[in-house]
DNA sequence: CCAAAAATTGCAACCGGTTGCAATTTTGAT
DNA sequence: ATCAAAATTGCAACCGGTTGCAATTTTTGG
């Protein structure tokens, strides 16, 4: 059906290296000879068949982009980023849903199956396990969003999810709270774990502020609503460390449907500054994820790994930022606002 | 590096083309033959080479899924229903981001070096000519959310907007509104122009009711909120059909904060029924677009076009229907509440 | 038990490219 | 103009599979 290299060879009365060369970079291919050969594949609508050369060169230029997070608004802008972020440099995202899949070996399998250099796993509640099956099964794999750790047995570029729960657990003393509590997301994601860690050990530092946790379903709306409106019926806590914004969305609506308001009667922070939380009619106090930096970071390294695939695992983390809305109280007189 | 094919052959102590046999689902070959193969593939690791094979097969099973939205959380949804569709059929989405690109032959040049054996172009806001662009380089395409044509030139899976702007109209004329508007996405998006075009159609045949219009520079939250500001500071009509959720939410937003109130000063309707639009603290009223049945359906077709690429051209078009919430005066008295 | 039909297997060519090597041509310095 | 070095080109083998065909083996039916 479509043309072959043999084809623009016969045209342009030449041999089918000589073609080769001429649409491979580098090669050695004189002008005219360039120049006879781009006419013929011209005049043909001759493109070379990306996947028949990989079988060669070894390099297919597809990389997997490996996900279970399609729920997750902000995981829309990582996509966009990823996708566009391959393309920019010539590679293109296989993209790999794990929606409902316990099993790394299929996606594994799939994936070798279509050579693809490298793999890039975006996601937050996978374990660490998901991502080293691709490099157990030898393929290059840059786990984003990952769990940090400071021997990782895979490349992790993501944030240091403890270190945020400290940070919150700070800004919610340095304001005074007396009651505060942690409303996670699904206790499995590593990434609930360690800001719930974080949270826990900064807090006991105050042993004065009394401090509960809960953990909602998952990262949505309706878990974080309905678990809010769980804890509204008894003694709700005056501030609450949502593991996510989506989450600390679905609890500011039951505060709101409840007759309550924020921050005033309850306080709520979140975590990631996804683009909604900027949105007026929510406004919403949070962590800001530098989602942008740690996709460029995770690109560069699996570009990089395809020159170097037994480069030795690094962590590389970002650091977050507390970003200040309309959902906390503000701080004290005594103390500068960051706002 | 990987296992191949001659290796299993070599140590099963067979034919590689026994080895592929055993492999290849529907060919002739023993149970006893199978067993040693499968042995020796096991304990080798063995797997197939997907690309390797598309070269004397013809099929890739690779299907470029290709959007240029990657803003409208819809999209996520969208995203998300493709890649397990397409998974479940044993088809993987090459995904393709088209934000900023404007010149197709890019796209399916890179399409067609990949082999794709088929392409899914999901959006609304991409120009008829881009989807076309694959029909004619011969590669099976099916435009999902794109505009209905009677005498389509590729397979169509989509909604009638016409018929949306007139079910919007009629929504309105019903519950009493004198003075409405149309707030529009982009005008160059033909799902824009085409709910203009029925919601005016319609409206004209209530010339008592006042009708104007505007559009928004993009569907997004901010283009919504901006355009609402700037129409609340002359005088604004009493009901606004917006284009979109997202853009429905940025006139909500900007609505509320100029202390007015909906739907007791003005009403909203959306179009897309996305999941935040159930969300109690938004609560919008709106077009349901049965997004899972467009999906399906248009999986459907291009799993039909890999045996059959010549198939001729259809349109399938789903209905749509309006979904009651709280962003719009109660139908009067009079009629029969379809809430 | 035998012949004919059916099933199984291997050979070798092919899919659409790439690449090492040797032959040929061009270049450059004398 | 001469010759060595450098650049260009084609041949042929190869990447990892598939498949038509003919040879061989097994099954079936009488």
């Amino acid at each position: 059906m479509a043309v072959t290299l043999k084809e623009v060879a016969q045209r342009a009365g030449v041999s089918r290296s000589a073609v080769s060369r001429t649409f491979t970079h580098g090669a050695s291919v004189s002008e005219k000879m360039r120049r006879r050969v781009e006419r013929a594949a011209r005049e043909l609508g001759y493109s070379p068949n990306a996947l028949a050369s990989s079988l060669t060169t070894g390099r297919t230029k597809l990389i997997g982009l490996v996900s279970n997070n399609f729920h997750n608004p902000i995981f829309l802008e990582v996509f966009d980023l990823f996708t566009r972020g391959l393309q920019d440099r010539g590679l293109r995202p296989l993209l790999v849903n794990l929606t409902n899949e316990t099993a790394p070996e299929n996606s594994v399998r799939m994936l070798r199956q279509y050579s693809v250099d490298g793999v890039v796993v975006a996601s937050s509640t996978l374990p660490p396990g998901f991502s080293k099956a691709f490099r157990d099964a030898n393929v290059p794999v840059v786990h984003s969003f990952g769990r940090y750790s400071s021997a990782p047995q895979v490349h992790i570029v993501s944030i240091d999810n403890v270190e945020c729960g400290r940070m919150v657990a700070r800004t919610l003393v340095a304001r005074g709270y007396e009651r505060v509590a942690f409303l996670g997301g699904p206790e499995s994601a590593t990434s609930t774990q360690d800001r719930f860690a974080g949270f826990m050990s900064e807090m006991s530092l105050h042993p004065q502020v009394k401090t509960t946790h809960t953990f909602a379903d998952a990262y949505s709306f309706d878990a974080g609503r309905n678990e809010m409106l769980r804890l509204l019926q008894s003694e709700p806590a005056e501030a609450y460390f949502c593991g996510d914004d989506v989450l600390s969305i679905g609890a500011l609506s039951a505060i709101e449907s409840s007759g309550l308001s924020v921050p005033d009667d309850i306080g709520i922070i979140g975590l990631n500054d996804m683009e909604m939380a900027r949105w007026e009619n929510i406004n919403l106090t949070t962590i800001h994820q530098p989602i942008r930096e740690i996709i460029t970071s995770s690109i560069e390294l699996i570009v990089a790994m395809l020159d170097e695939p037994d480069r030795y695992p690094e962590a590389r983390i970002f650091p977050s930022s507390v970003v200040e809305r309309g959902t906390l109280r503000p701080l004290p007189d005594n103390a500068p606002s960051t706002g």
